[in-house]
DNA sequence: CTCACATAATTTTTT
DNA sequence: ATTATGTGAG
């Protein structure tokens, strides 16, 4: 429930004043060109009319592939060209930055260069900004506000829950960010907290640290990302007169990804698409509204995958009811898959009870077409190895590695793959993780460039006080915040009238005089000197370069690479301050299409995507549908994992390859695993499943080892059969070999081998290992297999099957041996994997 | 202040 | 098992 009543009615009839576009104007060429415009050409009947019917609410249901952005872009330009708005009457909202990117791009080619502005296209948290800034002096904000992100919110709440003597590790900061930004997306501020959820934290002071939180931001003048959506709907309902300003601005609202909405986003919409009724009587309160809106939602409710991050389904399941009269259109042809691709997807999410029900279907049938392929691995070790070879197998007919994927359930299914990859010389590209702005590096720097900016921005100084170290540890920054909290002043200033007393110790004064004076020389130069360079030397003079410089890890030379690449990147802006806005909202790396690569994301972050070939990967139990989703989620928890199996299916053009492995390792321990359901929702029909034959694969595998314990509780399985033939004890000849071939794995990716490129969007880690920068491309050379032998020949003095006593855990059997490691069942402590060492016959 | 050790957590991700 | 984070001693 999203809380919201429904008693906010909408009426369609009510017909907002139309200006009209100035002659000479795009309308006016529309117009010249009387035929139907040729934007409109090539588009099927629905997505046309989901172009043409641009007066009141409408709600497109675009399925996977169907042509989702294609029909809001081509709306945006059909109400242009037909001059029912300017660009800057149209207000488009997107989630993420990419998706606005592409949206401009599209539009500018549907419509000429005449787009230069469409101001209002972006994302929910650009245009909060941007409304923001025009209003902040509103809610006590001056309009030059700092953007924290998640980590600079964490360290303030930590701040705040140890003033407020609060144990901070009974109760993380981290778990409180968490909170609040529940709180956020659910649009409620400190006093809308209910008692229950208050009581969640710190033993009911959850309300008043959060009330402590928003007041320390008003100081700091900052807002966090849940500001973002928060203070423009505080500003809405206070002041009617500007929301109404905005209602007369505009005229056409387009929405993407609707299902992705959150309560915040919702009512933030909500506000700005409702209108006063003008026959309204005087005094009528804020909720006696009525409108004609022309909004647009488009979203699939099938592929809502954001609920555990806020998003609520029932904003696109009660869409009529929110907005009566709503036009619904469906989208159903399918312009991406094959028919039993489709057909695989579609009979497995007809699973889902909560849906508005679609069925995709396409007019494109080869007789070339191939079934969706099941196959069972031992481990998942195999699992890679298996999809290692299919993928070269297709390569080497022709295929290119960009048009495949693999998409996981988690991240850490990755960890595997690029083992795989790396051992065979396969490029491949990581997407998600970590974004380039989050790393220490360029947060780092961000942050001097941010005090030199905003000499107030007290968590950026508080920051890099002592990075690079200069001898100013906690109590020197203890020291100056009471100076600040004293004289209500910004750290940096405090730090100014600090250094000419005799407060400190000499060294700390001087180390501290030295900063001080560095930015206010920095500062200085602000406003004559080229932003890139004056960036360039505030690290350079700060000594940040020299840290790094100095810093003999593995991962400082990405780091420099980093910072480089981060001033690279500042010459797209007009100064330093223009960079900084951007910054914080946008920053997201491009793929390098150049390098053919193998894709590996996980579903999440597969949405919107396609490829040629996708694996699917570890459609096991408690992995896929994932255990915490069913604890947490129950029922609804299964069928958002159920979409996202949807959106995996989804995103596969021709061939698709889902496996699952039966033994897979999960916190360090061997488990045995079960089938995941969602295979037996396939429909036979579509499905192929595959027998290996590979080297590893059946042969010579002991048949009919069922685990006695553990019977599938889902019921038969057409898969147990299947599953069989890979499930046994550990005891079997398979699974030392796997265990054996694992550790070759592991010891040959000591070594590097060069050629081999691997590229991380967005993905930072720089100690991961592979890699060290933005899209960076390094090479490794596999050095050989002479380590490996060393490593798992060693003899073990113990044999499978030996009872052996361990000190900790006691009696036990040995299921397995892996060089020195032995894996265990103990009697009491269930199984473990002890050192050889650690063990004696019993 | 820094280093070494211990302890806890470990789905998914945008802004 | 692995890793990140935090504490305690030097």
């Amino acid at each position: 429930m999203s809380g919201f009543p429904d008693d906010l009615p909408f009426f369609g009839d009510d017909e907002a004043p139309r200006a009209t576009p100035r002659a000479g104007g795009i309308a006016a060429r529309a117009m010249a060109a009387r035929q139907a415009p040729r934007y409109l050409e090539g588009l099927n009947p629905e997505q046309r009319l989901a172009v043409e019917t641009t007066e009141g609410p409408v709600l497109v249901l675009a399925g996977a592939g169907t042509g989702k952005t294609r029909v809001l872009t081509t709306r945006i330009a059909h109400i242009l060209a037909t001059g029912k708005a300017f660009p800057s009457q149209i207000l488009a909202v997107t989630f993420t930055n990419k998706a606005a990117r592409e949206m401009k791009t599209r539009v500018e080619i549907l419509v000429g260069q005449a787009v230069e502005g469409m101001p209002w296209l972006g994302t929910f948290h650009s245009i909060g900004v941007k409304i923001l800034r025009r209003h902040a002096e509103l809610i006590g904000l001056s309009s030059s506000f700092t953007i924290l992100d998640t980590d600079d919110q964490v360290r303030l709440m930590k701040q705040l829950i140890q003033a407020e003597g609060i144990d901070d590790k009974r109760w993380p900061a981290r778990q409180f960010a968490m909170m609040v930004d529940g709180w956020k997306n659910k649009g409620l501020a400190p006093a809308d907290i209910p008692e229950g959820d208050s009581r969640a934290f710190a033993g009911g002071r959850g309300r008043a640290l959060y009330a402590a939180y928003q007041e320390r931001l008003k100081t700091l003048n900052a807002v966090d990302f849940g500001d973002l959506l928060m203070h423009p709907i505080r500003i809405f309902r206070e002041y009617p007169d500007v929301l109404a300003d905005y209602h007369r601005k505009f005229r056409y609202i387009l929405v993407d990804e609707y299902q992705d909405t959150n309560t915040a986003q919702y009512l933030w919409l909500r506000l700005l698409a409702q209108r006063p009724r003008r026959s309204a009587p005087e005094g009528a309160g804020a909720e006696e509204r009525s409108a004609p809106v022309n909004i647009c939602c488009v979203g699939d409710d099938d592929q809502s995958i954001y609920g555990w991050r806020g998003a609520e389904v029932d904003n696109i399941l009660r869409f009529e009811k929110d907005f009566p009269g709503a036009k619904v259109i469906r989208l159903e042809r399918n312009y991406r898959s094959t028919a039993h691709i489709l057909g695989a997807a579609s009979h497995l999410i007809a699973h889902n009870e909560g849906r508005l029900g679609k069925t995709l279907y396409t007019e494109h049938v080869d007789p070339d077409d191939v079934k969706v392929k099941v196959h069972a691995a031992w481990d998942s070790e195999e699992e890679a190895r298996a999809v290692g070879e299919e993928i070269e197998a297709l390569q080497a007919k022709g295929h290119a590695l960009n048009d495949m994927a693999i998409l996981v359930r988690a991240s850490f299914q990755m960890r595997e793959f690029e083992d795989r990859f790396v051992t065979l010389g396969l490029n491949y590209r990581v997407i998600g993780g970590p974004r380039f702005y989050e790393r220490q590096e360029i947060r780092d720097a961000l942050a001097y460039f941010r005090v030199v900016a905003q000499g107030a921005d007290d968590l950026a100084f508080e920051r890099i006080v002592n990075v690079p170290k200069r001898g100013l540890g906690e109590a020197a920054v203890r020291q100056i915040h009471d100076v600040a909290r004293l004289r209500n002043t910004s750290l940096l200033q405090a730090a100014r009238d600090l250094v000419g007393t005799e407060e400190m110790k000499p060294k700390q004064r001087s180390a501290l005089r030295n900063l001080v004076e560095s930015f206010e020389r920095w500062q200085g130069m602000l406003d004559r000197t080229p932003h890139t360079e004056l960036a360039e030397l505030i690290l350079e003079e700060s000594g940040y370069i020299d840290m790094w410089k100095n810093d003999r890890s593995a991962e400082a030379p990405g780091r420099l690479e980093n910072l480089k690449e981060l001033i690279r990147s500042m010459e797209e802006y007009e100064s330093l301050r223009g960079f900084l806005e951007h910054v914080a909202l946008v920053m997201d790396a491009e793929r390098d299409e150049e390098l053919d690569a193998v894709n590996l994301m996980t579903l999440h972050s597969a949405k919107g995507l396609e490829f040629d070939t996708v694996f699917l990967p570890g459609w096991e139990e408690g992995l896929f549908p994932h255990q915490r989703s069913l604890d947490e989620g129950g029922r609804a928890g299964l069928e958002e994992e159920r979409r996202l199996a949807y959106v995996g299916l989804t995103r596969a053009k021709k061939n698709l390859h889902i496996w699952f492995a039966s033994n897979r390792r999960i916190h360090g321990l061997w488990q045995s695993t079960i089938p995941s359901r969602f295979l037996d929702e396939l429909p036979e029909a579509h499905v192929e499943v595959v027998e290996e034959a590979s080297a590893y694969g059946g042969y010579g595998r002991p048949l009919g080892h069922r685990q006695p314990g553990r019977p599938n509780p889902y019921g038969p399985s057409r898969f147990d059969e299947a599953g069989d033939v890979f499930s046994s004890s550990y005891a079997t000849p398979g699974w030392q070999r796997a265990q054996k071939n694992r550790t070759d794995a592991t010891a040959r990716n000591w070594g590097t081998r060069s050629g081999h490129q691997v590229e991380r969007i967005g993905y930072g880690e720089p100690d991961s290992g592979y890699g060290a920068g933005r899209g960076s491309v390094k090479g490794r050379t596999i050095e050989g297999e002479l380590v490996a032998k060393s490593v798992s020949d060693q003899p073990s003095p113990f044999k499978v099957g030996e009872r052996v006593f361990h000190l900790k855990f006691g009696n036990g059997n040995i299921a397995a041996i892996d060089g020195n490691k032995l894996t265990i069942n103990f009697d009491k402590a269930g199984q473990k994997r002890v050192l050889d060492g650690f063990v004696e016959r019993v």
